[in-house]
DNA sequence: CCCAATTACTTGATATTTGAAGTAATTGGC
DNA sequence: GCCAATTACTTCAAATATCAAGTAATTGGG
């Protein structure tokens, strides 16, 4: 309807531009008040709604990275008591990772800060603007990755 | 108007899904037809656009990296023999960085293919679908950069 | 059962990015 | 003009991420 036209280059240029910051903005507050990074806190995520563990490949999928990045993320979360790893006992080639307590009572205390800051984020939009952004980039998304999960 | 809240955060999550993937996408075809990178791809753009060159300053500052970031790519772009260094006659710490010839074939070869893949990528929205997110996620970036530039 | 193919991870070499610290040049106030 | 503060980059080390092998375990067809 209106009249001029918005090349997709420009769009995606947005999209780019505006996740870049926001998550540097998350990022660095984190970093700031937790000690943290958005890589880290986004697997602890994953594991906290997944109570009884995700193997490696699963977080890997789901926080859309590489295998051997999931093993260093692990390995130093393990380091500091956040998670467990063990053996899965159905498939001893599967590991499966846990929070720990600690490592929840760490994550909820930064997912509190971390929805607040969201929230201040996208507080400009109204309810039903977020949900036509969240319609639409579900049809971008559907676009390069053949639908399955939600996310 | 409609019945369901949406959560900033799922919305969130959409948005760096999609936008990760998408990159993805671009980066995995860049380097499959023509063995670039997004980076360099992203850097190149910005040259091409000025034909006066840009400061290493300005480079960082578009392409939204750290400086150290840029004169690793600068440096290796030179070595390809794509983009020229030669300092300010105006400012002696300042180098501007500029598109040689060679550098300009093959960003206008890469452009048109990643135009198309783009096109494609969001295909299916309509121009005033396009038109919406554009302008909601201008919301959202002016909230986490004061505005200032359009891109 | 048995073995080739597949799957789940880990490893090690690279590639990329960041962040802090260092160097050189420029600027503004006096 | 002169120097402290600022600015523009570069460097170097550390943090992350990717990719290609390599290892161990599981599976499926005969």
């Amino acid at each position: 309807m209106s009249t001029t036209d918005l090349g997709s280059l420009r769009l995606w240029l947005r999209l780019f531009t505006t996740t870049t910051l926001v998550e540097r903005q998350l990022d660095s507050a984190l970093k700031r008040e937790f000690g943290s990074t958005l890589p880290r806190f986004d697997l602890l995520a994953q594991l906290e709604r997944a109570p009884n563990g995700l193997r490696m490949g699963e977080l890997s999928e789901r926080i859309l990275t590489t295998g051997g990045n999931v093993t260093w993320l692990v390995r130093a979360l393990e380091a500091e008591k956040l998670v467990t790893r063990r053996v899965s006992p159905t498939d001893k080639r599967a590991a499966i990772v846990r929070l720990t307590p600690a490592g929840k009572r760490h994550f909820s205390a930064m997912a509190q800060a971390h929805e607040r800051w969201i929230a201040d984020i996208f507080a400009d939009l109204s309810p039903d603007d977020r949900r036509a952004l969240h319609a639409r980039l579900g049809v971008v998304k559907d676009r390069v990755r053949p639908p399955r999960s939600s996310s």
